[in-house]
RNA sequence: GCGGCCGUAGCUCAGUUGGAUAGAGUACCUGGCUUCGAACCAGGUGGUCGCAGGUUCGAAUCCUGCCGGCCGCGCCA
């Protein structure tokens, strides 16, 4: 609908007398906007404010000539100068019933866009490394991520959801060591307990089950079955990966988040691409040898300072396989990707782009995007817990989803942007759990659900094709503003996906819940006069629609009955 | 010290990429179930948009400076 004001509005622009609007002028591009005040009409357009001063007339006075120009379209009833010099569109009802029939024709498939068609996309979020149960800050990656992609895939975008493993490293070893120790029966504390060992109790339960001689798996990977030999470093650490990679898928299927593609940073060793990444940049000359270190040149693209590529001991820092991985990512054909990432990494943007510019293969300077987060605050008892994966406590995200359920946990946590902090009051989310605005938006679908019911306990049935014949009759202004919200559902997810940020639906699902409870608490659905009835039915069904699509863009059910 | 992000109602947060009178929730006060589900609704109280300049028809939004908070600044990830 928007388009379609912003066709009308460039017609009328290219048809304009050069006494009034010179040739010579140049044309900002046509902005259509939803009006706040319904008194002002559905669609508002600025574009006689941003000529006028060129165009060397008042805005009003071109506005009412860019007004009489326009040609008569169906889906608009009435157009008006407004203030300044604003041109407003009041909608037809014949372009409000043509909507609400879209959204019941489309239905799973309202909204959705091409913009993107054809661009793939990949979004690599939660990438936690193996060497602990998940946080709520990957919770909060997670909620982030999959709402992000979902929206995304709405927009026409191929896209691909991806979790990068970093199994290799120091952490790893640090890992294998830990289980090692306790598998000895050593505890923390003990003098030959070994230096950054984690203490958690998971560990505990690894090395019992290493013990044990158990077989573990991860989803995309071969069974591993424990040796049980205590001094066999290998099989603990390849055991002790796998059996957290599948803690891990535990929690995100509880959670409700799937990935395409789950990548490990091992195999960009055992395949050579790390070497490859290597022998690549000193061919391009931005290498340099010092202190016994390899290092590249990160500060002519834009890094405050160098960084060591090979380490003085011969290994590789973090980063040198994160630009390999990044490497991996454009060659298998993504020309966009995006990472969410905790903002307290931010300070690896600058090397992995540097990286991947020296290398001179083609990659644009900006890839890849980033959406970073704050990190999750957790408050219990009126103190913060401190979230370590050394220390061992902190709140796992599978505590969370069991205290206060999948639904709340996932709307909570997207609802809000992400560069903001967020302090998670357990008790608060406890004691209060009912209180949640999921349960409000999911109380309207379940709503719209019973009205439908109590319908055929009436012995009625829902005329669609009446229903639509008639939307004219909605004429209440609770029922103009449900309509409102209804409609601008296509050009938020366009917004949301744009600008990256999950969190407008959201807020746009509270929003359109209001509307719906408002609506229903003023007027009856079910009347006597067919014609108004199936006009009204034909609205609240669209809105369950529009609900049931938003929530499940976010992987929050949409209950029928609560 | 340098860099990134943030600062909006008592509290938690929005603000449609610079628009019209800055909005929700919560808390507090008042009212609404003989009715399609009260897990809901209606009304009220509540603001120097951190501070000061600048840009323009127009600023919570963009620029500069300052104040305050979080994070990063390793041959850790």
């Amino acid at each position: 609908m928007k388009y379609q004001i912003e066709q009308l509005i460039a017609a009328a622009l290219a048809t304009l007398p050069p006494d009034i609007l010179p040739a010579d002028v140049p044309r900002p591009a046509i902005e259509i906007e939803r009006t706040r005040d319904p008194a002002h009409g559905d669609f508002a357009c600025n574009i006689a404010l941003r000529l006028a001063k060129a165009a060397g007339r008042n805005p009003r006075q071109l506005a009412q000539a860019i007004v009489d120009t326009l040609s008569v379209s169906e889906l608009v009833d009435k157009v008006e100068i407004a203030g300044p010099g604003f041109i407003n569109f009041h909608l037809s009802p014949r372009a409000y019933s043509l909507e609400l029939s879209r959204i019941l024709d489309l239905a799973e498939a309202y909204g959705y866009g091409q913009r993107g068609a054809g661009e793939r996309i990949v979004v690599e979020f939660v990438s936690a490394n193996p060497t602990g149960p998940l946080h709520v800050g990957h919770g909060r990656q997670a909620a982030l991520g999959d709402a992000l992609a979902a929206l995304l895939a709405t927009q026409g975008h191929e896209v691909h959801r991806e979790f990068y493993y970093n199994d290799a490293g120091v952490q790893i070893n640090n890992l294998a060591l830990s289980v090692q120790a306790r598998a000895r029966g050593l505890r923390p504390g003990d003098p030959e307990w070994p230096k950054d060992a984690y203490h958690g109790e998971y560990i505990q339960d690894i090395a019992e089950d290493f013990l044990a001689r158990r077989t573990v798996h991860a989803l995309d990977g071969e069974p591993v079955k424990a040796t049980g030999k205590v001094d066999d470093l290998e099989a603990i650490r390849k055991f002790a990966v796998t059996y957290l990679r599948n803690e891990q898928d535990i929690d995100l299927q509880k959670f409700g988040v799937r990935f395409d593609v789950y990548y490990l940073e091992s195999s960009l060793y055992t395949e050579g691409k790390v070497d490859e990444t290597v022998a690549a940049l000193v061919a391009s000359g931005k290498t340099y040898e010092a202190d016994g270190a390899l290092w590249l040149r990160t500060t002519e693209y834009g890094d405050d300072k160098d960084r060591v590529m090979r380490k003085s001991d011969g290994t590789y820092t973090y980063f040198v396989p994160d630009v390999a991985y990044h490497v991996t990512k454009w060659r298998r054909g993504f020309r966009k990707a995006i990472n969410v990432q905790g903002s307290d990494h931010h300070g690896t943007i600058a090397r992995v782009r540097a990286g991947l510019q020296a290398l001179g293969i083609g990659i644009p300077p900006g890839y890849p995007d980033y959406v970073l987060h704050k990190m999750v605050r957790v408050m219990r008892g009126g103190e913060e817990v401190k979230i370590s994966k050394r220390a061992g406590s902190y709140v796992t995200l599978r505590d969370l989803v069991d205290w206060v359920g999948r639904d709340a946990v996932r709307f909570f946590l997207v609802s809000r942007k992400p560069d903001a902090e967020f302090t998670f009051d357990i008790d608060l989310a406890l004691s209060q759990s009912e209180e949640n605005p999921v349960y409000y938006v999911q109380y309207a679908h379940a709503r719209i659900c019973s009205v439908f019911r109590q319908l055929r306990e009436k012995g009625l049935d829902y005329d669609r094709a009446m229903g639509e014949a008639h939307v004219a009759r909605l004429t209440e202004p609770h029922e103009k503003a449900l309509i409102r919200r209804l409609t601008y559902y296509p050009e938020l997810l366009e917004n949301a996906a744009r600008a990256l940020e999950p969190h407008q639906l959201a807020h746009y699902l509270r929003d359109l819940a209001g509307d719906f409870h408002t609506y229903y608490n003023a007027h009856t659905f079910i009347v006597e006069d067919a014609a108004l009835r199936n006009a009204r039915l034909t609205l609240v069904s669209a809105a369950r629609q529009v609900i049931a699509n938003a929530l499940k863009l976010l992987g929050v059910s949409a209950p029928e009955q609560m």
